[in-house]
This record gives C-alpha cells, structure tokens and sequence, in this order.
DNA sequence: CAATATGCCGTGTGCGCACACGGATAAATT
DNA sequence: AATTTATCCGTGTGCGCACACGGCATATTG
C-alpha cells in the first residue's frame, strides 16, 4: 500500500522535465523525443504511478461525457422500467464525474420508430451509446452510425452476435432456462410432469425464450435419477382470465402429475390466477422477476422460486462499463452475464433493499 | 436531470455572497450572519446544489483518510480471508479519495492478543476502525476508546447489542436458518427427517449458531402441510474421518428416513466425506460459503445448496459506509444485514465472478 | 475620542491534471 | 547570414473546493 501517491510533478521531477512533457506521454499526444519518452515510462512504472482520478475529472470538467440511450418505451412494458432504473441511478452516481445521460424512447412494436430513436440519439452528437437492440436489422444502422462517429456502443438485454460492439450486457438465457429446470426438479418426484408456459403476445424474445427453453429441456436430459416428463404451452391470450382457467383445467385432466410449471417471463402470477386454490398449494412454480405481483405469491407460497434476472443491473452495469472505458480507460469484456439470482420468500427483501441501498460507483 | 452542475459558486453569485462564505455554510463552521446563512442554504435547495466529490476529494488531498482495521488472522481460519479480500478491494476503489487502510490482525482464540491489537491500531491515530470484536469484554474497551478519540466504529461479523456504532455490517443467522429450513424442506417428502449438524470445536460462533438453530426450527414448526422431524447433532471431532463415518452410519441406522442435512457452517464437505457413496446421492444437503471444496460437491450434486454469507461483502461494504459517512456525510443505518444469496451448481459461476468484476464505489 | 476587540465576509493559494500557447533550439531553406 | 520550419519542451491557466488569512465594518472599552 503506497503510502504516498505519485503525481505527474514526482515522476517530472524524477526524470527532470516538465509536467506538461510527462503529460504528453501519459496520454501518447507525442511530441517528446524518444529519449525522453522511454526515460518517463520507466519512471513511471517503477514508482508505479497512477493518474488520480479526481483530479483528472476536475480538469476535464468542461466538457461533459454525453452517454444517449435508446430504450424500448417502459409505459408498453414495464420490465423496461428495471434498466431505466438502474441508469438513472448509475447516472446520478457518475453525476461527479460529469456524465450526462439523455433518453431515446421507441415503441417496442415498431422498428420505425426505433429507427427515428437512433437518428435522433446519433444526430444529438453523444460521447457514447448505449440501446436495447430489439430489431436486428435497424440495430446494424445504429451500429454504422456509430463506427463513423467512432464513438462505443454498449448494447443491453439483447445481443447481436458478431456485432463490433464495447459490450454486451445481459442475462444467459440458456443458463437461466437450466437454472429453472434445476429448481423445479428439486421439487418434483419420479414419474413427474412438468410444463413450460410461455405467455406471450410478440416475438421480440423469441432468441430469449428459445434459449431458456433449450436451457430447460437439456437440463431434464441430463438428469438420469428420476424420469419427469416435460410439455411446453404457448398462450397468447393471458390477458383472459376465463380462457386462462379453462385451459389449465384441461390441462391437468390430461395431466393428472402435472406438478410443476416453468414461466419464462415475468408472467407466473397470470398462471396461477388461473389455478384452482387447491392446485396453486400443489405445484411447484418457478418464474422470473421480482414485480409486485410475483412477490405477493411468492410470499404466499404459491410460487416457489423466482429467478432475478437482475434487469435494473443492466442498466447500471451499462453506465459504468462507458465510464469505466471512457473516462477510466479500463478493459471491458466484450460479454457481460448478469447474475441469476435465486430468491424465495425468505431471502426476497435483502434483494429488494440491494438495489435501493447499495452505493457504487467506478473503480 | 440537472445539465449544469451547481457549483458553489453558482450559488455565491446568486445570493450575492462570496465563495468562502458558502464554504463555511456548507461545513457549518460558522461566522456567518443568520440572514446570509438562511439565504445561502434556501439557495442550495432552490437551486440543487451537491458538492463536487472530485474537487472536495482534491481539495482534501493533503491530509489522508486512515481507516485501522482489526481482524483475525485468516491463516488460523480461512474464512477471514473473504472479509479481508473485501476491505482490500474496497480500500484500492477508494485510493482516489486518500483513504488508506492499516490492518492489525489477532488470533481468535486468544482475547489479550486482540486487546493488543486495538491498541496499537488506537496508537496509530486513525480517522476510523472497523473491527470483527470476537470477544465481549474486550471490544468494550475498543468501544470506549473509539468514543475518547471521537472516531466512527464499524463493527462486522459479531455485533455488540446496544454498543454505540456508526454501523454493524453481518448476516442475519436467524434469517439464514429460515432459509435453510426453506430449502431443506422443498426436497422432502412428508415423513422425512432432517438433521441439523454444527461441526465446530470452538464456541466463537455461539451467538450465530443459536440463532441459525433457532431460525431452522422455526421454519419447520411454522408449516403444515408436511411434517418434517429434525434432529440436532453436534460434533467438535469433525476432523477424524473414521468417527465420523461411524457416526454417520448409527445415525441412518436409528433413523431410516433421515434425508436432509443443515450444515451450520462451512464445513458441509466433512459431511458428506463421511457418507456412503450411495447416501451421497440420496440426501439432501444445504450448507454454507462458496470454498473450494463444497463447490466441489456443489457440481458433482452432492451438496444441493449453498448460503452464501457474503463474507466478502462485509469487508467491502464496511470500507463504502465509512467513506460514506465520513466522506459524502451520508447517514448510515445502524445495521446492515447482506444478502443470502442461494447458490447451485447452475449458477455458481456468476457468484465467483462477481467478486472478481464488479467494479464500484461512492455514491 | 482613540484604542482595541469582535463578528462577518472576501481573497488567495493549492490540490493533480489537461491542454493551449509560446519559447527555445537545431535543422533546413533562402 | 538571415529567415523559415520543424521538433521538442516549459509555462500558465482553470476545473471546484477547503481553508488560512486578512480586511472591513461595528461594538466595546479605557
């Protein structure tokens, strides 16, 4: 632990010139000579200099690190409420470093108005991008544009592979579908059935749920204790109640073991709406997302586990991956896997106190 | 969102006032006439005004921030090397603000060896100490010694109740035995018996594992939809291999059905290396702390589930509520319990990573 | 009334860094 | 030899804040 930090006047004084000249050399603006220049390295690796942080923000307090964010419209679905969250808070917390953050809207069902987001965002001259990439082909202008600017691009929720982008942030998909075998197994004896219920009206998750679903199966493939077999549902009306009850009543007419459901998204509180109070006391039921509805249930044992995809660190990590490279010059992976974070009822309120207390920032 | 960030002198100007004498409003150091104060501090508010942590932390830059640590030594138990993992990350984040970390480490079997160790740390002169205080009476006089110097103490690990700390940062051991319970319990069958086991030699821990035993059994007294019975074992020769298989061998013998396992600490794997192979695959057991060899078993299934204590968060967040406090000014509650993050196989990886990557610091 | 004390407030300096600007020297050109 | 050009380097200023210091009033005292 140095007890002394070494500033850009110790190493200048070391090697006898000019804090303008190690400066220079610092941020390779050139202009020094060779000589020199070797000398300065050498010194600073050896008295193992570190630019303070502070300082440098102070002094490059006039112009301001502009970060635009393209994200889906939060009043459409309110998951994307979760990484609007964790940027503004991930903003306010970089504030000091004068990070401005400004937001880009789209409709999540209309790759137009995504288009409109990205022309707006890219026209307003930002220092970074960070966007949900919904729609493939209108994401790779965004990528175009901002290889010209040559500024980075951080995509979250959604990846592109292949796509020169700074990062990507997200959950694993696949992994998540395994997790949520695991979980329900753990509940279920030999002979077991058990469903994966996708309640969905788009497709804009079709890449998530494939994974998760795959996740899911492979995980009961891999399993050679007890035998569960496992059926998969797609409902697109979830929205109605009636035809909701109906359909789970036929389904455990067929399925007299059905005992355990996997929802893929945040949705599980819509599944056991439909279940009869005996059932919902009965099946084990894994699903994503601390939203209030799924909490209620969880508290009242109707749904079992719950699986956080941590989407308000998507959002957070977001910032701080831009700032970290940008301002801090540090090495980002290009992929960045989120947590998957298992809550049940009795672990649930330290989650919900995390992303309200924790304090961070930039290392 | 703010796009200029209120300085002091924004709201100099606007009051009609100097720089410095906002500067001794904003630090309440006085000498300034109740009619410019109230202006000042109405302008503050109006106008949002925050600090500028780089430039404070550049102003202050003469004078460091010490902080002693008094901990025990990890080589006598591997666990306090989380902890310590944790300060140490915490300390290089927060280097940029000169905060500088000074450790005093003590063994944890012997109270004058700790007593020694606050004093030298109190003989240093910090501008804080934070503290595991394992033993009662001599962390009362750490208490009073922080309080003669008038220096924040934060306690982590064991806390004292009613000592007068800026903040105590630990596990919940009771709500950790709920859970545990919780887990436990989703893999029985009705009729099914668990058993609690604590392999420990010393009472150090007391404290904690009373309250794990009696968050475990309360969990199960608390349901009724199954009827779980649970044993208690404690075995201080956990060490001996050939004991403890004998052990382990009556115990299936008098209780046929006993397919669950509580570990109270750590030392899950020493469990399970007294099973049968066969025994190892049919029990269900839950256990603590992500060391090498439960993760081990982890994967291999052996181990159904990990708590994950977060020791190395202790560490971490202690170093974060200090500068935060002293610091930022922040108000701190006065505990701050962590997560319990529940672990498996199927999510392990991320946990591990977490503590490598996550990059933060001050709010 | 002068001399001193007191309360209030402005000024100046430095923290470490970034960067524009200009000065100095040597090399190349006229 | 005088001038230009290129190369290299030092100096100065400001970022926002903390704080010592000193100045100017007004109040207090001899």
């Amino acid at each position: 632990m140095p007890d002394q930090r070494i500033t850009l006047k110790d190493i200048a004084q070391r090697v006898g010139v000019s804090t303008g000249t190690v400066d220079r050399v610092v941020h390779k603006r050139g202009h020094v000579s060779a000589e020199i220049r070797d000398r300065i390295e050498h010194a600073m690796k050896e008295m193992g200099y570190a630019p303070n942080l502070a300082a440098r923000s102070l002094a490059n307090n006039n112009k301001p690190f502009r970060i635009a964010i393209i994200l889906p419209d939060y009043r459409q679905d309110p998951y994307w409420a979760q990484p609007k969250e964790g940027l503004e808070r991930a903003a306010e917390s970089v504030r000091h470093y004068n990070v401005q953050t400004e937001f880009f809207s789209f409709s999540m069902f209309q790759p137009r108005d995504f288009l409109e987001s990205v022309d707006k965002a890219l026209e307003s001259g930002p220092g970074a991008v960070l966007a949900a990439p919904l729609f493939l082909e209108e994401a790779k202008i965004l990528l175009k544009g901002c290889q010209l600017q040559n500024i980075p691009l951080v995509f979250i929720n959604t990846d592109i592979e292949g796509a020169d982008i700074l990062s990507y942030i997200g959950q694993d998909s696949y992994q998540s579908g395994v997790l949520a075998g695991r979980l329900l197994n753990f509940g279920l004896s030999d002979g077991d059935h058990a469903m994966l219920v996708n309640l969905d009206k788009e497709v804009s998750n079709a890449r998530h749920l494939q994974d998760k679903e795959r996740g899911f199966k492979d995980y009961f493939n891999g399993i050679d204790k007890k035998s569960i077999q496992i059926h998969t549902a797609v409902l697109e009306n979830f929205d109605q109640p009636d035809f909701m009850r109906e359909w789970a009543k036929k389904q455990f007419e067929q399925i007299p073991r059905l005992n355990g459901f996997f929802v893929t998204n945040s949705r599980a509180y819509k599944l056991v709406e439909a279940l009869d109070a005996a059932v919902q006391d009965r099946v084990k039921i894994v699903g994503f997302d601390l939203i209030e509805p799924n909490l209620k249930l969880l508290a009242q044992g109707k749904i079992r586990f719950l699986i956080n995809q941590n989407a308000w660190h998507q959002g957070y990590l977001g910032i701080l991956t831009l700032v970290n490279k940008m301002l801090m010059s540090k090495e980002i992976p290009r992929t960045q896997y989120l947590p998957l974070d298992i809550i049940v009822k009795e672990n649930v309120e330290y989650y919900l106190k995390r992303t309200l207390e924790l304090p961070m920032v930039i290392v």
